[in-house]
DNA sequence: GTCTATAGAAGGATAGAC
DNA sequence: GTCTATCCTTCTATAGAC
């Protein structure tokens, strides 16, 4: 592995600031000081702060959603995938780390937006097709629409995050996910 | 109606901003310009931002849990009412009045958070009794845990929120919702 | 109570040397 | 490509007159 370029490494600290702290508090100086780099180098390499922060976000985003491939592999029994989804375990305190900048007035800019969207596109579709799945082999209930569901389910991992961050209790996330399931697996007995 | 004094017309000023940008995005200038007061005006009433925002919040909290107790009134069907609920018209561009501020790093502070934990302590409470009334009106299944269930629900509009705002799309809440009812009716049916 | 004026720090970015 | 030095604006608040 060669060395980073000062690029690399500010992009690095980008990555991290916008997962800790999110994009408008993320101070070009903060991105500075963690990666040992000077106004200048900064500014060499991206036009403005919202640049860098795009970059980062696009290579965050492309990240878990490899991660998420794995979880979705397709030679895993598909409603065993979903559960292991909904159970991970998740830094809840520290929020999701593309859905922590929704709330954000920037992401109103459609360079912080379309990585985020991309992530949650992606969560949607493999949780459908994994429902979709169950369906066809008869494990889920054939009224259920996976579509539908799958938003619901991709909604209720992100509101996980916020009552877990509201009562400092990673539990609720936890128990946010039981529910869903309970549900789920009551309604896959009426086949 | 007596008129408004300065002191209640910056608080106005602090909720509207606080639902519309969050706490760390208001600043004192913008409070001040809405609600036509001066520096002086703001820190005769309060010590700081963090000290009008805490009054702000708390009101905020109140109305909403009042809102609440009108939707989950003992008169209405528990099903009836948490349908209800979860089908309401929300502005989900602009996020939920409590639950945006929740990724902003100064919800570690006691005085912002204590209101939004009452807030969602409220809705959970709420789903939960009307859960627990459905299960011994023998209008829900009997495997389902009430306590359980209702933090999923609380956590799902947090979640739709979330949605609907990365998308623009606010019929994504709505789906969201309609994809837990959907799953909630087919569970009940197992009895 | 409300005003005007101002302070000290941080934010986001630029200029120009090396 | 990275550095030092600096610029203008905004943020949060304070001082003191009325």
């Amino acid at each position: 592995m060669p060395k980073p370029s000062k690029r690399d490494q500010l992009v690095g600290a980008a990555k991290e600031l916008l997962w800790e702290v999110g994009f408008e508090a993320m101070s070009p100086r903060s991105i500075q000081e963690r990666s040992a780099a000077r106004p200048g180098s900064l500014y060499h390499h991206f036009p403005s702060k919202l640049a860098i922060a795009q970059e980062a976000l696009q290579e965050a985003s492309q990240e878990e959603i490899l991660r998420l491939n794995d979880i979705f592999a397709a030679d895993i029994p598909p409603l065993d995938a979903l559960r292991h989804y909904l159970l991970l375990k998740r830094n809840a305190f520290q929020g999701c780390r593309l859905g922590r900048l929704v709330h954000e007035a920037s992401i109103e800019q459609e360079a912080l937006r379309l990585p985020v969207m991309a992530y949650f596109e992606a969560v949607r579709a493999h949780i459908s097709r994994s429902l979709d799945q169950a369906k066809s082999e008869g494990t889920l209930n054939a009224d259920l629409d996976p579509k539908t569901l799958a938003v619901s389910l991709t909604a209720l991992i992100q509101g996980g995050y916020v009552l877990a961050r509201t009562f400092q209790d990673e539990a609720l996330m936890q128990q946010a996910a039981e529910g869903a399931l309970a549900l789920i697996t009551e309604a896959s007995r009426t086949r």
